[in-house]
DNA sequence: AAAATATGTCAGCTTTATTGACGTATTTTT
DNA sequence: AAAAATACGTCAATAAAGCTGACATATTTT
Protein backbone atom coordinates (compact mmCIF):
# COMPACT_ATOMS: atom_id res chain seq x y z
CA UNK A 1 0.00 0.00 0.00
CA UNK A 2 0.88 3.47 -0.93
CA UNK A 3 2.99 5.48 2.36
CA UNK A 4 0.57 8.51 1.26
CA UNK A 5 -3.00 7.80 0.97
CA UNK A 6 -3.02 11.30 0.03
CA UNK A 7 -6.82 11.18 1.46
CA UNK A 8 -7.42 14.89 1.63
CA UNK A 9 -6.88 15.52 -1.88
CA UNK A 10 -8.32 12.41 -3.59
CA UNK A 11 -11.46 12.33 -1.42
CA UNK A 12 -12.68 15.98 -3.05
CA UNK A 13 -13.38 14.40 -6.42
CA UNK A 14 -13.75 10.20 -5.49
CA UNK A 15 -17.48 9.47 -6.48
CA UNK A 16 -19.17 6.95 -4.47
CA UNK A 17 -22.31 6.73 -6.38
CA UNK A 18 -23.15 3.81 -8.45
CA UNK A 19 -22.78 4.18 -12.83
CA UNK A 20 -26.48 3.82 -12.99
CA UNK A 21 -28.67 5.05 -16.22
CA UNK A 22 -26.41 7.71 -17.21
CA UNK A 23 -26.67 8.71 -20.78
CA UNK A 24 -29.10 6.36 -21.15
CA UNK A 25 -26.72 3.18 -21.00
CA UNK A 26 -28.14 -0.21 -20.02
CA UNK A 27 -24.94 -1.48 -18.44
CA UNK A 28 -26.83 -4.53 -17.62
CA UNK A 29 -27.31 -5.98 -20.52
CA UNK A 30 -22.94 -4.89 -21.02
CA UNK A 31 -21.87 -6.52 -17.98
CA UNK A 32 -24.92 -9.76 -18.95
CA UNK A 33 -22.83 -10.08 -22.05
CA UNK A 34 -19.21 -10.18 -20.18
CA UNK A 35 -20.49 -12.61 -17.55
CA UNK A 36 -22.13 -15.15 -20.40
CA UNK A 37 -18.86 -15.13 -22.48
CA UNK A 38 -16.61 -15.66 -19.93
CA UNK A 39 -18.66 -18.79 -18.42
CA UNK A 40 -19.07 -19.80 -22.43
CA UNK A 41 -15.69 -20.20 -23.05
CA UNK A 42 -14.75 -21.51 -19.52
CA UNK A 43 -15.82 -24.86 -20.74
CA UNK A 44 -13.71 -25.75 -23.60
CA UNK A 45 -10.66 -23.60 -22.37
CA UNK A 46 -10.92 -26.28 -19.03
CA UNK A 47 -10.61 -29.43 -22.33
CA UNK A 48 -7.94 -27.69 -24.25
CA UNK A 49 -5.67 -26.81 -21.15
CA UNK A 50 -5.32 -30.97 -20.92
CA UNK A 51 -4.23 -30.80 -24.99
CA UNK A 52 -1.61 -28.06 -24.69
CA UNK A 53 -3.54 -25.89 -26.82
CA UNK A 54 -5.33 -22.60 -25.65
CA UNK A 55 -8.68 -20.75 -26.80
CA UNK A 56 -7.05 -19.87 -30.35
CA UNK A 57 -6.73 -23.81 -30.87
CA UNK A 58 -10.67 -23.86 -30.50
CA UNK A 59 -11.03 -21.33 -33.08
CA UNK A 60 -8.77 -22.61 -36.02
CA UNK A 61 -10.33 -26.24 -35.16
CA UNK A 62 -13.93 -25.00 -35.10
CA UNK A 63 -13.94 -23.18 -38.35
CA UNK A 64 -11.64 -25.68 -40.24
CA UNK A 65 -14.44 -28.20 -39.32
CA UNK A 66 -17.27 -25.58 -39.97
CA UNK A 67 -15.82 -25.00 -43.75
CA UNK A 68 -13.85 -28.06 -44.62
CA UNK A 69 -11.74 -26.33 -47.68
CA UNK A 70 -10.92 -22.95 -46.10
CA UNK A 71 -7.95 -21.19 -47.30
CA UNK A 72 -5.38 -19.51 -44.95
CA UNK A 73 -6.72 -16.01 -46.05
CA UNK A 74 -10.76 -16.68 -45.32
CA UNK A 75 -9.35 -17.92 -41.63
CA UNK A 76 -7.90 -14.99 -40.79
CA UNK A 77 -10.60 -12.79 -42.44
CA UNK A 78 -12.90 -14.91 -40.14
CA UNK A 79 -10.79 -14.58 -36.95
CA UNK A 80 -9.76 -11.21 -37.69
CA UNK A 81 -6.00 -11.65 -36.87
CA UNK A 82 -2.87 -11.33 -38.13
CA UNK A 83 -1.30 -13.91 -40.36
CA UNK A 84 1.65 -13.96 -37.47
CA UNK A 85 -0.46 -14.67 -35.30
CA UNK A 86 -2.21 -17.24 -37.12
CA UNK A 87 1.03 -19.14 -38.16
CA UNK A 88 2.15 -20.63 -34.99
CA UNK A 89 -1.41 -22.25 -33.66
CA UNK A 90 -2.21 -23.35 -37.12
CA UNK A 91 1.42 -25.11 -37.51
CA UNK A 92 0.64 -26.63 -34.12
CA UNK A 93 -2.51 -27.98 -35.31
CA UNK A 94 -0.66 -29.26 -38.49
CA UNK A 95 2.09 -31.29 -36.53
CA UNK A 96 -0.31 -32.74 -34.09
CA UNK A 97 -2.03 -34.35 -37.02
CA UNK A 98 -6.04 -32.52 -36.02
CA UNK A 99 -5.29 -30.28 -39.49
CA UNK A 100 -3.89 -31.19 -42.67
CA UNK A 101 -3.34 -28.72 -46.23
CA UNK A 102 -3.81 -29.25 -49.52
CA UNK A 103 -2.59 -27.23 -51.96
CA UNK A 104 -5.48 -25.50 -53.95
CA UNK A 105 -6.57 -27.35 -57.20
CA UNK A 106 -7.08 -24.45 -59.15
CA UNK A 107 -4.75 -21.85 -57.43
CA UNK A 108 -1.54 -23.54 -56.10
CA UNK A 109 -0.48 -20.95 -54.12
CA UNK A 110 -3.41 -21.56 -51.57
CA UNK A 111 -3.32 -24.00 -49.14
CA UNK A 112 -6.53 -25.68 -48.45
CA UNK A 113 -7.42 -26.50 -44.99
CA UNK A 114 -9.10 -29.96 -43.61
CA UNK A 115 -9.68 -31.88 -40.31
CA UNK A 116 -8.65 -34.94 -39.34
CA UNK A 117 -11.10 -37.42 -38.13
CA UNK A 118 -8.67 -36.40 -34.67
CA UNK A 119 -9.29 -32.58 -35.62
CA UNK A 120 -13.34 -33.69 -36.14
CA UNK A 121 -13.33 -35.05 -32.87
CA UNK A 122 -11.91 -32.40 -30.86
CA UNK A 123 -14.02 -29.79 -32.27
CA UNK A 124 -17.25 -31.82 -31.30
CA UNK A 125 -15.79 -32.58 -27.83
CA UNK A 126 -15.22 -28.63 -27.55
CA UNK A 127 -18.91 -28.01 -28.92
CA UNK A 128 -20.45 -30.17 -26.72
CA UNK A 129 -20.48 -28.26 -23.44
CA UNK A 130 -20.51 -24.88 -25.23
CA UNK A 131 -23.84 -26.79 -26.58
CA UNK A 132 -24.95 -28.26 -23.13
CA UNK A 133 -24.51 -24.20 -22.05
CA UNK A 134 -26.82 -22.69 -24.84
CA UNK A 135 -29.38 -25.68 -24.45
CA UNK A 136 -29.60 -25.17 -20.56
CA UNK A 137 -29.95 -21.22 -20.80
CA UNK A 138 -32.70 -21.52 -23.52
CA UNK A 139 -34.64 -24.01 -21.27
CA UNK A 140 -38.42 -23.82 -21.34
CA UNK A 141 -37.99 -20.84 -24.41
CA UNK A 142 -39.89 -20.91 -27.38
CA UNK A 143 -38.72 -21.59 -31.07
CA UNK A 144 -39.47 -17.66 -31.28
CA UNK A 145 -37.66 -16.64 -28.54
CA UNK A 146 -34.52 -18.67 -29.81
CA UNK A 147 -35.34 -16.73 -33.10
CA UNK A 148 -35.27 -13.71 -31.29
CA UNK A 149 -31.71 -14.47 -29.54
CA UNK A 150 -30.50 -14.89 -32.57
CA UNK A 151 -31.55 -12.12 -34.58
CA UNK A 152 -30.37 -9.99 -31.96
CA UNK A 153 -26.75 -11.33 -31.64
CA UNK A 154 -26.41 -11.16 -35.41
CA UNK A 155 -27.51 -7.42 -34.91
CA UNK A 156 -24.49 -7.03 -32.48
CA UNK A 157 -22.15 -8.12 -35.30
CA UNK A 158 -20.34 -5.36 -37.38
CA UNK A 159 -21.81 -5.02 -40.92
CA UNK A 160 -18.75 -6.68 -43.42
CA UNK B 1 5.47 -24.71 -47.04
CA UNK B 2 6.44 -27.95 -45.98
CA UNK B 3 9.13 -29.69 -48.19
CA UNK B 4 6.56 -32.51 -48.68
CA UNK B 5 2.54 -32.25 -48.08
CA UNK B 6 2.72 -36.48 -48.21
CA UNK B 7 -0.87 -36.31 -49.68
CA UNK B 8 -1.35 -39.36 -49.79
CA UNK B 9 -0.97 -40.64 -46.53
CA UNK B 10 -2.58 -37.79 -45.62
CA UNK B 11 -5.32 -37.35 -48.08
CA UNK B 12 -7.24 -40.70 -46.79
CA UNK B 13 -8.03 -39.27 -43.87
CA UNK B 14 -9.23 -35.75 -43.94
CA UNK B 15 -12.84 -34.80 -43.93
CA UNK B 16 -14.38 -33.08 -46.57
CA UNK B 17 -17.94 -32.29 -45.19
CA UNK B 18 -18.90 -29.44 -42.94
CA UNK B 19 -19.49 -30.40 -39.57
CA UNK B 20 -23.27 -29.86 -38.58
CA UNK B 21 -26.29 -31.41 -36.93
CA UNK B 22 -23.42 -33.55 -35.56
CA UNK B 23 -24.47 -34.42 -32.22
CA UNK B 24 -27.75 -32.19 -32.08
CA UNK B 25 -25.48 -29.39 -31.43
CA UNK B 26 -26.54 -26.22 -32.99
CA UNK B 27 -23.30 -25.21 -34.37
CA UNK B 28 -24.74 -21.66 -35.90
CA UNK B 29 -25.59 -20.12 -32.08
CA UNK B 30 -22.03 -20.50 -31.07
CA UNK B 31 -20.29 -18.70 -33.69
CA UNK B 32 -23.09 -16.28 -33.23
CA UNK B 33 -21.62 -15.53 -29.48
CA UNK B 34 -18.30 -15.42 -30.61
CA UNK B 35 -18.72 -12.99 -33.43
CA UNK B 36 -20.95 -10.80 -31.50
CA UNK B 37 -18.75 -10.61 -28.75
CA UNK B 38 -15.67 -10.11 -31.31
CA UNK B 39 -17.11 -7.21 -32.18
CA UNK B 40 -18.92 -6.31 -29.02
CA UNK B 41 -15.39 -5.40 -27.82
CA UNK B 42 -13.99 -4.13 -30.23
CA UNK B 43 -15.59 -0.55 -29.98
CA UNK B 44 -13.82 0.11 -26.35
CA UNK B 45 -10.35 -1.59 -27.75
CA UNK B 46 -9.97 1.22 -29.90
CA UNK B 47 -10.74 4.33 -27.86
CA UNK B 48 -8.47 1.94 -25.01
CA UNK B 49 -5.48 1.93 -27.27
CA UNK B 50 -5.23 5.86 -27.24
CA UNK B 51 -4.95 5.83 -23.23
CA UNK B 52 -2.29 2.82 -23.44
CA UNK B 53 -4.75 0.57 -22.07
CA UNK B 54 -5.98 -2.56 -22.18
CA UNK B 55 -8.88 -4.59 -21.77
CA UNK B 56 -8.29 -5.70 -18.65
CA UNK B 57 -8.29 -1.63 -17.52
CA UNK B 58 -11.46 -1.53 -18.66
CA UNK B 59 -13.12 -4.21 -16.82
CA UNK B 60 -12.20 -3.23 -13.87
CA UNK B 61 -12.70 0.67 -14.47
CA UNK B 62 -16.00 -0.91 -15.65
CA UNK B 63 -16.83 -2.52 -12.11
CA UNK B 64 -15.18 -0.17 -9.63
CA UNK B 65 -17.87 2.52 -11.32
CA UNK B 66 -20.71 0.50 -11.23
CA UNK B 67 -19.85 -0.69 -7.35
CA UNK B 68 -17.86 2.28 -5.71
CA UNK B 69 -16.06 1.43 -2.62
CA UNK B 70 -15.79 -2.23 -3.90
CA UNK B 71 -12.67 -4.19 -2.37
CA UNK B 72 -10.24 -5.57 -4.19
CA UNK B 73 -11.02 -9.19 -3.12
CA UNK B 74 -14.44 -8.03 -4.70
CA UNK B 75 -13.01 -7.73 -8.25
CA UNK B 76 -11.24 -10.54 -8.60
CA UNK B 77 -14.58 -12.50 -7.69
CA UNK B 78 -16.15 -10.58 -9.79
CA UNK B 79 -13.12 -10.81 -12.92
CA UNK B 80 -12.27 -14.83 -11.92
CA UNK B 81 -8.42 -13.37 -12.21
CA UNK B 82 -5.67 -14.06 -9.82
CA UNK B 83 -4.69 -11.31 -7.37
CA UNK B 84 -1.05 -10.93 -9.18
CA UNK B 85 -2.72 -10.45 -12.93
CA UNK B 86 -4.71 -7.25 -11.26
CA UNK B 87 -2.11 -6.27 -9.08
CA UNK B 88 -0.39 -4.77 -12.52
CA UNK B 89 -3.55 -3.33 -13.91
CA UNK B 90 -5.14 -2.20 -10.86
CA UNK B 91 -1.55 0.02 -10.12
CA UNK B 92 -1.35 1.21 -13.58
CA UNK B 93 -5.21 3.00 -13.13
CA UNK B 94 -4.46 4.33 -9.44
CA UNK B 95 -1.24 5.93 -10.84
CA UNK B 96 -3.23 7.48 -13.53
CA UNK B 97 -5.53 8.65 -11.34
CA UNK B 98 -8.94 7.01 -12.98
CA UNK B 99 -9.41 5.16 -9.50
CA UNK B 100 -8.54 5.66 -5.81
CA UNK B 101 -8.30 3.44 -2.89
CA UNK B 102 -9.60 4.09 0.80
CA UNK B 103 -8.47 1.89 3.89
CA UNK B 104 -11.98 0.30 4.76
CA UNK B 105 -13.83 2.18 7.61
CA UNK B 106 -14.73 -1.03 9.55
CA UNK B 107 -11.77 -2.84 8.79
CA UNK B 108 -8.74 -1.16 7.68
CA UNK B 109 -6.81 -3.83 5.72
CA UNK B 110 -9.20 -3.95 2.72
CA UNK B 111 -8.68 -0.96 -0.10
CA UNK B 112 -12.30 0.46 -1.04
CA UNK B 113 -11.62 1.24 -4.62
CA UNK B 114 -13.49 3.91 -6.36
CA UNK B 115 -13.92 5.91 -9.58
CA UNK B 116 -12.62 10.03 -10.02
CA UNK B 117 -14.34 12.10 -12.10
CA UNK B 118 -11.65 10.70 -14.94
CA UNK B 119 -12.42 7.12 -14.52
CA UNK B 120 -16.27 7.73 -14.45
CA UNK B 121 -16.26 9.66 -17.71
CA UNK B 122 -13.89 6.95 -19.28
CA UNK B 123 -15.81 4.37 -18.16
CA UNK B 124 -18.89 6.17 -19.96
CA UNK B 125 -17.09 6.97 -22.94
CA UNK B 126 -16.33 3.14 -23.05
CA UNK B 127 -19.68 2.19 -22.55
CA UNK B 128 -21.29 4.21 -24.75
CA UNK B 129 -20.41 2.19 -28.46
CA UNK B 130 -21.39 -0.96 -26.37
CA UNK B 131 -24.06 0.66 -26.00
CA UNK B 132 -24.92 1.96 -29.19
CA UNK B 133 -24.15 -1.64 -30.58
CA UNK B 134 -27.11 -3.02 -28.21
CA UNK B 135 -29.29 -0.67 -29.39
CA UNK B 136 -28.88 -1.14 -32.69
CA UNK B 137 -29.18 -5.16 -32.50
CA UNK B 138 -32.74 -4.53 -30.70
CA UNK B 139 -33.92 -2.45 -33.09
CA UNK B 140 -37.36 -2.72 -33.22
CA UNK B 141 -37.45 -5.68 -30.83
CA UNK B 142 -40.19 -5.19 -27.78
CA UNK B 143 -39.64 -4.85 -24.72
CA UNK B 144 -40.21 -9.04 -24.14
CA UNK B 145 -37.61 -9.42 -26.54
CA UNK B 146 -34.98 -7.83 -24.77
CA UNK B 147 -35.90 -9.92 -21.25
CA UNK B 148 -35.94 -13.09 -23.11
CA UNK B 149 -32.89 -11.95 -24.57
CA UNK B 150 -31.19 -10.90 -21.07
CA UNK B 151 -32.81 -14.17 -19.53
CA UNK B 152 -30.93 -16.36 -22.09
CA UNK B 153 -27.82 -14.47 -20.93
CA UNK B 154 -28.59 -15.00 -17.40
CA UNK B 155 -29.02 -18.25 -18.18
CA UNK B 156 -25.51 -18.46 -19.77
CA UNK B 157 -23.64 -17.47 -16.76
CA UNK B 158 -22.40 -20.63 -14.36
CA UNK B 159 -24.39 -20.35 -11.10
CA UNK B 160 -21.87 -19.49 -8.81
C1' DA C 1 0.31 -14.19 21.74
C1' DA C 2 -0.97 -16.77 17.71
C1' DA C 3 -3.55 -17.40 13.70
C1' DA C 4 -6.11 -15.79 9.99
C1' DT C 5 -7.17 -12.28 6.62
C1' DA C 6 -6.61 -8.48 2.97
C1' DT C 7 -3.51 -6.67 0.37
C1' DG C 8 0.85 -5.82 -1.98
C1' DT C 9 5.02 -7.36 -4.33
C1' DC C 10 8.90 -10.05 -6.38
C1' DA C 11 10.51 -13.28 -9.88
C1' DG C 12 9.68 -16.06 -13.62
C1' DC C 13 6.72 -18.05 -17.05
C1' DT C 14 2.99 -18.76 -20.90
C1' DT C 15 -0.37 -17.62 -24.36
C1' DT C 16 -1.97 -14.77 -27.60
C1' DA C 17 -1.62 -11.16 -29.93
C1' DT C 18 1.10 -7.31 -32.45
C1' DT C 19 4.44 -4.98 -36.37
C1' DG C 20 7.90 -5.16 -39.83
C1' DA C 21 10.77 -7.41 -42.98
C1' DC C 22 11.83 -10.79 -46.12
C1' DG C 23 11.71 -15.30 -49.03
C1' DT C 24 9.35 -18.52 -52.20
C1' DA C 25 6.08 -20.35 -55.26
C1' DT C 26 2.58 -19.26 -58.28
C1' DT C 27 -0.57 -16.54 -60.95
C1' DT C 28 -1.80 -12.37 -63.32
C1' DT C 29 -0.69 -8.36 -65.82
C1' DT C 30 1.87 -5.83 -68.96
C1' DA D 1 8.89 -13.18 -71.57
C1' DA D 2 9.36 -9.98 -67.90
C1' DA D 3 7.22 -7.60 -64.15
C1' DA D 4 3.90 -7.24 -60.67
C1' DA D 5 0.74 -9.08 -57.60
C1' DT D 6 -0.82 -12.74 -54.63
C1' DA D 7 -0.83 -16.57 -51.01
C1' DC D 8 1.71 -18.30 -47.82
C1' DG D 9 5.56 -19.11 -44.62
C1' DT D 10 9.05 -17.43 -41.42
C1' DC D 11 12.28 -14.61 -38.63
C1' DA D 12 12.91 -11.24 -35.01
C1' DA D 13 11.34 -8.34 -31.60
C1' DT D 14 7.64 -6.70 -28.71
C1' DA D 15 3.45 -6.22 -25.77
C1' DA D 16 -0.78 -7.29 -23.05
C1' DA D 17 -2.67 -10.21 -20.07
C1' DG D 18 -2.86 -13.90 -17.81
C1' DC D 19 -0.55 -17.67 -14.64
C1' DT D 20 2.15 -19.96 -10.19
C1' DG D 21 4.69 -19.69 -6.09
C1' DA D 22 6.71 -17.36 -2.42
C1' DC D 23 6.91 -13.94 0.83
C1' DA D 24 6.07 -9.29 3.44
C1' DT D 25 3.01 -6.07 6.00
C1' DA D 26 -0.82 -4.40 8.39
C1' DT D 27 -4.77 -5.56 10.70
C1' DT D 28 -8.29 -8.29 12.78
C1' DT D 29 -9.82 -12.43 14.99
C1' DT D 30 -9.16 -16.24 17.94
Amino acid sequence: MPRQMSQNAARAELLATPMQNAGNIDFEIIELLFFAYRDFVSDPDQILIKSGFGRAHHRVVHFVNREPGMTVADLLETLQITKQSLARVLKQLIDSGYIHQVAGPEDRRQRKLYPTQAGRDLALALAEPQSRRIERAFEGASDATRESVKRFLRGMQTAK
